[in-house]
DNA sequence: TCGTAACAATGAAACGATTCAAAGAATCCG
DNA sequence: CGGATTCTTTGAATCGTTTCATTGTTACGA
């Protein structure tokens, strides 16, 4: 209905000057106890809300960081984003939040979009080869941080998980509870993460003299494409068997699992033991509660943005040679009961 | 490094003035070829991007639309997100996104944000009864729409989903299928949309003679408290049994599901017929793939901008006596093996 | 009582885009 | 060729906030 009141309007009211009610509210340590009050009382009265166009455009810069994700309904990212958020809030900044769907497009749009609204900096998790407009984004004065990347630190702030380091936690703990025979399930290596960890699987394997790991193949990474490497197994005879799976993600292990208890010949963890890659909250609650590999969601987020608030600190400054930072997580091992115990050995 | 251009730098560089640069980004038409050009060289050289803070400040409200959900985790809303996204965009609006985490804090400080955004206007799944915020907001120009939440239609416009008839439908569903003696799964009573789908549950159960329907209370939501409730049914004699049992999501489904399938006594669907609520994507992959009623995600999502873009317009001519709109969808059934086949009617 | 310092309050200028009345150019027609 | 018409371009005013040099006020010590 009626126009939202300005600061002018305020000033007004309170029979004070704008720029009186300008330090009311950003800087109130200037201000007497006597006008404040007046001024306080006045926003109240009206109604008053800052408007934070008007702000930023005299600012130059608005209070709001750039987040673009892979996909918001992967609860890697939703817990990344719930961080930042909340590590933002601290400082005083608020997120927008976009998500590219691995859509190249969208990404694009959201860059705009962000740019237009002159973000102060950019948290993003690439789909495409994107190198080309943030060296632009920064010349501009946009500072961007990798996120679930591995950047070169001669030109970007990364933050990312070892997923070399899971891989080596998650075949290492099978081994240490006796496991000997062990199998990889993964979708195509050609998918970095995979590949990272069947390496780190490789190298504890490598470490323990009589122990073997087997690369089963899965065409993807669903729970159907586990069910199927699982069906694979049961028709195996005993002596094929491995006694010890690791899978690239939970949802494969999920996958596994409902084949391997499917008969009832075959017991996890007696018989085989099972670890999936992620700690999805079906992990916990799935028929043998599943052991698994957490990823430092929290940390990743919240590292993300004080990165980036090095880098926006680094560019206000005179421009000193550009600092940058890759941080990279260790993950964690989650044991549950599908690895539980020692096996025995034969 | 340098600041970024503003429309009068790009003006200079091309010898125009500033307003036919803002002709050629805004009124293409009404500029010569010629000019154009220039200008758009201009702009390309120097790099120019509209700072969106000056062009709101100037049009007095922003391109974007303020988005509160309870839980960016939740399936069901990150579905809703993307469709409103994606309705956003095709009308030239983008959203800012915010995650209230079921906390009333955090809501109250994104509807702080957003009004200080002066976004066009709101779309909030409430957490806390924010209906006085919400009526301080519209008497500021900015309309709300109430997302997965039934309001009074004198007062706010809203879309939601009718959980009578998703409970209706798929005991209708147990019921056409051959199955008499029905079981209702679901938490405590006093979350509403448990109770609309119970209600509608003993509708449909109602209206066929030799049917009944048994209420188990589950504590809570989750696979587990599922799987609870599903230790008590095992323990039952054959007698006793339900033959079809409406869990009030999924979760609690798939919980019952691994109970019942643990001791390989009971089959689904022979014995016992299992239908869950929100289709949500383990239901596919379950041991035994899990029918389901499925909320029409994309709809609430589309229909929500529409619904505001409404009451934007409502606002901007004449204030006509608010005309507000409760649409109410209808939710469907998805059919899959765990209720497949008629049962023998004993 | 005066001078000085510390503290408060003022208000014009600036941020960058859009708007719009007015001026200028080009075109057309009789 | 003159006048009317249409099409282009101009540039000052405006949006709401912050900044900052300036002015006004108060308090204090000498």
């Amino acid at each position: 209905m009626s126009r939202s009141a300005s600061i002018k309007d305020v000033a007004n009211h309170a029979r004070v000057a704008v720029g009186t009610v300008s330090n009311v509210l950003n800087y109130p340590d200037r201000v007497s106890q006597r006008t404040k009050d007046r001024v306080l009382q006045a926003i109240d009265e009206l109604g008053f809300v800052r408007n934070d166009a008007a702000r930023q455009l005299r600012a130059g810069h608005s209070r709001t960081i750039g987040l673009i994700v892979l996909d918001v309904g992967n609860p890697f990212f939703t817990s990344v984003v719930r961080a930042a958020e909340d590590a933002a809030a601290l400082q005083g900044s608020a997120v927008l939040l976009g998500d590219s769907g691995h859509d190249a497009s969208r990404e694009s749009n959201y860059i705009d979009l962000f740019q237009e609204q002159r973000v102060q900096g950019l948290l993003i998790s690439p789909v495409g080869d994107v190198t080309e407009r943030l060296d632009q984004l920064r010349e501009r004065g946009v500072p961007t941080v990798l996120v679930d990347r591995l950047a070169d630190e001669s030109r970007y702030s990364s933050v990312s998980v070892d997923d070399d380091a899971g891989g080596y936690l998650a075949a290492r703990h099978l081994l240490d509870t006796g496991r000997r025979r062990l199998a990889f399930v993964g979708g195509p290596t050609s998918i970095r993460q995979v590949a990272d960890r069947l390496q780190g699987a490789q190298r504890a394997v490598a470490e323990v003299p009589d122990a073997s790991l087997e690369v089963l193949d899965s065409a993807g990474q669903t729970v159907l494409a586990g069910r199927g490497v699982g069906d694979r197994l049961v028709r195996r005879s005993a002596g094929e068997l491995p006694d010890g799976v690791f899978c690239a993600n939970d949802l494969l292990a999920l996958g596994v699992m409902q084949s391997l208890t499917m008969l009832h010949t075959l017991r996890i963890p007696e018989d085989i033991a099972l670890i999936g890659y992620d700690d999805i909250d079906f992990a916990v609650s799935a028929v043998v509660p599943l052991s698994s590999i957490r990823q430092p969601t929290e940390a990743l987020g919240r590292t993300a943005i004080e990165l980036l608030a090095e880098e926006v600190d680094a560019m206000g400054s005179a421009s000193s040679r550009p600092h940058h930072r890759a941080v990279i997580f260790t993950p964690q091992l989650v044991v549950r009961q599908s690895t539980a115990g020692a096996a025995t050995p034969d």
